[in-house]
DNA sequence: ACAAGCGTTAAACGAGTGTTTAATTCTAGG
DNA sequence: CCTAGAATTAAACACTCGTTTAACGCTTGT
């Protein structure tokens, strides 16, 4: 069934393999940009450098690669703040604000250095794979918390209740669709194809805007009123 | 290159013939739920008790038979009001939430009757495929310049103003959030997972609420401030 | 020097895809 | 009735997918 034998199954000296390495970096971006489903071994190879059989003498079968590109791109690097909990001490409307700028950013961030995990995440939310579970438990879920906490707290509404929650998908909503829909979005709106830090920062302004104004009238109105 | 010489290529004998439109409706339901990349010719035969070879008879190739599908699902059933189109005489806010309410009626439709128009576009909005063009031209842009027209309104801005543009995708940003995101909703929140009309009914009326708090605000603070 | 084992490679396999073909059935028209 | 053409069928085709296999270097310890 399986073919990985070349040595212990976890563990860092496989984990430092260089190779290895360059597989799991491949695959995080071949996985980003086309999604589980569409993503092909042999582009995630081919991206790699590395003969089309170690993505199985390596992971075994794609599932398990596609895995352990989330638990790769999940750790954090030493040193960098997790971008999506931003300090639990800030005030929330600007908590909110970090958060969503932080989201945006991650979407339309290019090039070698990009962090990957969020649009990994994107592809998830609207074509589950069968690591979507996993996905879940390990990217989706820490952020949908602290969202609901920060909203919770501008609502003064705990984090379970069901406005908090679905004021954080109205959220969620936004930046993804802004993140998925860019191609469409340069057919309906021209302006916008070339997405730029500009058009970027207006998006982000936009959606924290957008939703403040709900969150504030929902807070000075007490619960009861919409 | 291609196989449909049985009669001429358009017009009313051959869109009558029973069996095409067999091969219509089951591919509008198969490439609704699944996507164009990954339907397939065969499930589509297999649910219109068709032949595998006759996609290819009628239509020529799959994606000839896409295009079709979306041709023939745009077609306005004689007497039934186009949804996404309320009355114009209607208040801006009033018509608002009835598009609202409609798309995600649509979205969640199922069933032999389901109008599945909503939720193909749904689809190439977020993993475009080689018919995006045609499917922006036919079914997305005339619901985007309603929405324009209609979010334009409430705040007072012309239909091509970069606000109103935002809005209105902050308002599809939502329902296609709500639409897509089924599968993992019932992961994050289980409450949800079942989707009845109650729960749709709320998401309606809280996407209404969370979209017209920034649209009145907005209308009554002038067009400087946010 | 040599054998052992890991990393790597080219080639193939089996399953699934869209598409094509050639034969068969069905249906009108003379 | 009989035949020409349309509709339908089963089978195969060419291609891509993930996966497997067997052989090939290459380092390494003895």
């Amino acid at each position: 069934m399986n073919a990985r034998l070349h040595k212990c199954e976890p563990g860092p000296p496989a984990a430092a393999d260089p190779t290895r390495i360059r597989l799991l970096k491949a695959a995080a971006a071949v996985f980003a940009e086309r999604g589980y489903q569409e993503a092909t071994v042999r582009q995630i190879c081919e991206r790699a450098n590395a003969n089309l059989a170690l993505v199985n003498y390596y992971f075994g079968d794609k599932l398990e690669l596609y895995t352990q590109v989330l638990r790769f791109s999940l750790q954090p690097e030493p040193g960098a703040a997790r971008f999506d909990l931003p300090a639990a001490t800030e005030q929330p409307e600007t908590a909110l604000r970090i958060i969503i700028g932080a989201m945006i950013e991650r979407a339309f961030e290019t090039g070698e250095q990009a962090n990957l995990r969020f649009r990994l995440m994107l592809n998830e939310f609207v074509r589950p794979s069968e690591a979507t579970c996993r996905v879940v438990d390990v990217v989706m879920r820490p952020l949908y918390d602290r969202l609901r906490e920060i909203v919770g707290g501008i609502l003064g509404l705990p984090p379970s209740h069901q406005k908090t929650r679905l004021c954080v998908h109205s959220i969620l909503g936004q930046v993804a669709h802004f993140a998925h829909a860019k191609p469409v979005l340069g057919l309906l709106w021209p302006e916008m194809a070339r997405m730029n830090r500009v058009h970027r920062d207006a998006i982000v302004e936009h959606v924290a805007n957008f939703s403040l104004a709900y969150l504030r009238n929902a807070r000075d109105s007490g619960l009861v009123r919409g």
